[in-house]
RNA sequence: GCCGGUGUAGCUCAAUUGGCAGAGCAACUGACUUGUAAUCAGUAGGUUGCGGGUUCGAGUCCCAUCACCGGCUCCA
């Protein structure tokens, strides 16, 4: 009896059980079989070797699909393993997983690993893909398993093996004096693998829990295609000269300095940046029926123990006491939100309620997951509480989808959404879960939005939806978010008048546009690479006089540029034209007005454009009627 | 917090085995009056993150501390 095999192209062949997929490759085409790296059967990605002995859906892959780079990196973790093995040979083993960027391996081992020994390892690697040793799998029982690893002292693998589910085949991996356990699949040989760069050495907790042994990871990051690496390492590069630290010190923006870990400052041209999205982010919520209010930053321990941040938040707070009472930081603006909603009676005929706070919190993060104005320990929520009808819940989750899209699309971010349902521990009952968790779900639906559902990761009071935009490198970064929160109003006791003249509980929602304003202004300075838009640019014209016999004329055109509410500096030292240029240029100023004695006589100015060079003569009216024209649009 | 690395002038970086702390840019002064990305010359700039120790002598070696960078989420 034959097998039918159907491929990709939907074309059946037919073969003798026990082929192997690699064969299958080999006879439809002798290319095929040379880059095949892994076969798909029936949707599983498995060894070239693994045999097929049932009709089956068949796919090779090559280096050019998709689920290639996982198994390659995959296969190229064993390597680096095999490599430290032979360099320190008394290293025992963790885990080597192929991940977003590339792969590693944990490791402990007595010898602590350097940046030198990077360099080593990596020739080592060379040299095993140049043996290009075969991957073979072996399946065994756990008692066999359990044996081999014990043998050999690697206590994790043993760890893990006792820990994998009754019913696991079991299988290991060996390629020349390597052995490891491994679900695999991997590409055939060693000699299959080019282009590995390790990265860099980092300390990772075994299992990712802070209460095990430390043991140390190494990064490594490997494409099919020289190229490819080439590619990747030049966008890192690229993400280098883009970092907002950078960029931030360079034009002055904001610093953080050793005086305030976590604590960033604002420089005068990052204010305006500041103040600019502000402004906009104002505008937009007054026309979408937000008001605005501000709530202290400092409340005292009942409002917190009613809260539940006393209880559950206390690690991530700030303490402080005033005529012998406890005060806390606050970290979140909802407690004092909700005691706004309470300070007055409220009917159903005021809801829905949208109240806007941009509100700076305090939250205790660990030094070392401090970065930049990314991770930072104050910072600016730009939040929002929505209290209202069940009824309402829908169109005001679409108007609040609606805002945040209007918003990231000035910026020009792509974004997509996550959709996080009830978790383990959730307060609540289903019911109402269900039914907050559709009206979420409607809400996405309705405007036509694909999603992705992340089960049980809802926070613990409601579900959520997240805004994940992604910036000009393809990085993502999650801004936005909605959640839906039931808490808050039972345990502040919120209510309001219904029809029924009865006290009824309102739902709240708790959202976000940008997240965090300094955040915000991080991503959008790398999005930028620091060229902001003449909207936001902290100098939006700087004028260069050509001689000081141009001076006076120039200092009208600024004057008249001021008066139009344009932000413009003169620059009228006595330096080459060049040179001033090049520095309106490197303080990336969206537009340099030259003026010499030509625009003097004709009362025109010399545009130049950054990113584009001289433009030619504008009359200074023309000039400033496109400027306003194109801030007002935020072009 | 934990692991590893780093810390020298405003910025970017030098300084041989422990042996006189230096350069470029920026700043300041002067000359040049300049047409689309760097004019020339000069001057000044430092408790080498902070605190101890070893040594005849420490930027360099040791200890402690602060800050920053990378990582600690991707599960054989």
């Amino acid at each position: 009896m034959s097998l039918q095999i159907t491929l990709k192209d939907g074309s059946v062949r037919e073969y003798q059980p026990g082929i192997s997929v690699v064969e299958i490759a080999a006879d439809i085409s002798r290319g095929l079989a040379k880059n095949a790296l892994a076969g798909k059967i029936n949707g599983k990605v498995v060894d070239l070797n693994t045999p097929v002995n049932e009709n089956s859906q068949l796919e090779i892959i090559t280096v050019d699909s998709p689920e290639a780079l996982d198994v390659y990196r995959h296969s190229i973790a064993h390597i680096l393993a095999q490599a430290v093995q032979h360099l320190f040979p008394d290293t025992k083993f963790g885990i080597g997983p192929a991940i977003k960027d590339g792969f590693y391996y944990d490791f402990d081992s007595g010898h602590t690993f350097t940046p030198d020994d990077l360099a080593k390892i990596e020739k080592e690697i060379e040299a095993i893909t140049k043996a290009d040793l075969p991957f073979e799998r072996r399946e065994v029982s756990r008692e066999e398993a359990l044996k081999i690893f014990r043998e050999r002292g690697e206590l994790y693998k043993e760890e893990l093996i006792n820990e994998l589910p009754e019913d696991a085949v079991i299988s290991i991996y060996c390629q020349g004096d390597f052995l490891d356990l491994c679900a695999g699949p991997h590409v055939p040989s060693t000699g299959k693998i080019k282009a590995v760069k390790l990265m860099s050495i980092a300390g990772a907790y075994w299992r990712g829990s802070e209460k095990n042994k430390m043991l140390q990871r190494i990064y490594g990051t490997a494409f099919p295609k020289k190229g490819e690496l080439d590619d990747y390492l030049f966008r890192l590069e690229e993400a280098k000269r883009r970092d907002h630290r950078k960029i931030g010190a360079e034009l002055q923006l904001f610093t953080i300095m050793d005086e305030g870990p976590g604590f960033p400052f604002f420089f005068p041209k990052g204010m305006v940046i500041r103040n600019e999205l502000e402004n906009f982010w104002r505008e937009e919520h007054k026309k979408a029926g937000y008001q605005e209010i501000k709530t202290p930053i400092i409340l005292n321990r009942q409002l917190w123990e009613r809260s539940g941040h006393w209880q559950h938040y206390k690690e991530n707070m700030y303490f402080t006491d005033i005529d012998e009472e406890d005060f806390a930081v606050k970290p979140m603006n909802c407690p004092g939100g909700m005691l706004v909603y309470r300070s007055d009676l409220r009917s159903y005929r005021d809801l829905p309620l949208r109240m806007g706070e941009l509100g700076l919190v305090h939250r205790h993060e660990l030094s070392g997951a401090l970065h930049g104005l990314m991770r930072v320990r104050a910072f600016t929520q730009d939040d929002a509480h929505i209290f209202m009808l069940p009824s309402q819940i829908k169109d005001e989750i679409i108007g609040v989808i609606e805002l945040i899209d209007r918003i990231y699309k000035v910026f020009g971010f792509e974004y997509h959404v996550e959709l996080s349902t009830k978790p383990e521990k959730a307060m609540g009952s289903d019911e109402i879960w269900d039914m907050a968790t559709d009206a979420l779900r409607e809400a996405l639906e309705a405007k036509d939005m694909p999603y992705i559902v992340n089960e049980g990761d809802g926070a613990f009071y409601g579900p959520k939806i997240d805004f994940h935009l992604m910036d000009c490198l393809g990085r993502t970064w999650q801004c936005g978010t909605i959640q839906l929160d039931f808490q808050m109003p039972e345990k502040f006791e919120l209510n309001y008048v219904g029809e029924d003249g009865q006290k009824h509980r309102p739902v709240m929602i708790h959202r976000v546009v940008f997240g965090s304003i300094e955040r915000f202004i991080g991503i959008l300075t790398e999005h930028y690479a620091g060229a902001f838009p003449t909207w936001l640019a902290p100098v939006q014209v700087r004028v260069l006089t050509v001689t000081d016999r141009s001076k006076e004329y120039a200092q009208e055109v600024v004057k008249k540029l001021e008066q139009a509410g344009v932000r413009v500096e003169l620059d009228g030292r006595n330096e080459k034209i060049g040179y001033k240029i090049r520095e309106a240029q490197v303080q990336k100023v969206p537009y340099m007005l030259v003026i010499g004695d030509k625009e003097a006589e004709t009362g025109t100015l010399a545009l130049r454009k950054r990113g584009e060079g001289d433009k030619g003569a504008l009359a200074v009216d023309e000039f400033i009627r496109q400027l306003l024209e194109e801030i007002r649009d935020k072009g």
